[in-house]
DNA sequence: TTGTATACGGAACGTCGTTCCGTTTATCAA
DNA sequence: TTGATAAACGGAACGACGTTCCGTATACAA
């Protein structure tokens, strides 16, 4: 066996672990329906056809279905996909950036990214079962990411340390969401003037 | 070019004005089609067929098209006639009884239209365009009901004066989605307590 | 009652998500 | 290197959907 592995919990149909590894032209394949699913949906939007992202992956349509039991999987994979892309650069710029930079910037990267997927915010809440999950992954990797952001800034008193990271993720999507049409300029705004006001909070102590 | 007249900017075929009255039998499945397909999506969400709708209305799937370009026209029309109701209540209510009991009751009556409404809010942000002039006739309808309402018991002084009508009909629509699955009736407890913070302010004069 | 604009019903069309299966290919043991 | 075989591939085919089309039925004005 790899590894002890808890459930997947991954849209991907699993390896049928045992015998043999992954083929490698599976592999190549899945990476590159991934990787064209988002390009596809980022200009087409959710609603995108399996037979166009299968075409335009230079793959058939049985290879699709091969690897994600369905569309929604598919989707789902994708999003996954981004969050831990977000996730990640989190610590990319910690080790790279000074505390409160790091930070500012991540911010701008995860409205980038809330942005991207406010298509897909709209199918979240469409009840489909392939997507129950994602909330929680959401959670998962984010969270922590911004937490440790976070807490980083407070400790070179670059930031106040009163802040619960998940609430400020949440009111970050919100603002991303004006129902006006603000535009991603608008938003970006409002997210800058949040970080400002977390670091004027940090020369004093009380509330 | 058939005549001036500012489009409709309802999502049902206009009864090409001129010559005849509408013919009974078609008003008659009009209103049975609207009043089904209000049954139906209540029951298996706006995703519900066309098909399955046109059977239980009695009527031919033809017959649907003649009344509504498309399916998304037909979701849109119950849409409006729920506004409609739910607007018409506040006058109702106001006609028969004291202002700030009208007031709770209806926020009630606005809280059902909203939670009932939930699948289809996911459907709003999903950018068709038959879907586009639903928030300005939300608006159009509801605010002004609202608005009287608020009115006559700031008036009577049941009430504070100094709030704005669609910033209560909005953040009572937010406290209705709580991504949490709190269900209706936490949305009727926080309601209520709007309701009852707005009665507490009427006392006083200032902030 | 009759003429006719209007409305009706449902077969048929194109597209979608998904399934199925005959063919091709990567991998491993010999 | 070669052969066996599990795995992956491609795309035709299926059922369901939204929508269109058109021959038939009917309400209404005369």
């Amino acid at each position: 066996m790899r590894e002890g592995i808890p459930d997947e919990e991954d849209g991907r149909v699993p390896p049928s672990r045992g015998k043999r590894r992954v083929r490698a032209d599976a592999q190549r394949n899945i990476d590159m329906l991934l990787h064209t699913a988002r390009t596809v949906f980022a200009a087409s939007g959710v609603n995108a056809t399996v037979r166009e992202i299968a075409e335009k992956a230079g793959v058939g349509i049985g290879t699709v279905y091969r690897h994600f039991p369905n569309r929604s999987a598919l989707v789902a994979a994708v999003f996954r996909h981004e969050v831990d892309a977000c996730a990640d650069a989190a610590s990319v710029l910690a080790a790279t950036h000074p505390p409160d930079e790091a930070l500012a910037t991540w911010m701008q990267r995860y409205v980038d990214f809330i942005v991207a997927k406010r298509g897909l915010a709209a199918a979240l809440h469409a009840g489909d079962p392939a997507f129950d999950a994602l909330p929680a992954y959401f959670e998962k990797r984010l969270r922590p990411a911004m937490q440790a952001l976070l807490e980083t800034a407070a400790a070179a008193g670059k930031v106040r340390g009163d802040v619960d990271p998940y609430d400020l993720l949440r009111a970050v999507a919100s603002l991303c969401t004006p129902d006006r049409d603000g535009g991603a300029a608008q938003a970006r705004r409002m997210v800058a003037l949040m970080v400002d006001g977390l670091r004027y909070g940090a020369t004093r102590d009380g509330c």
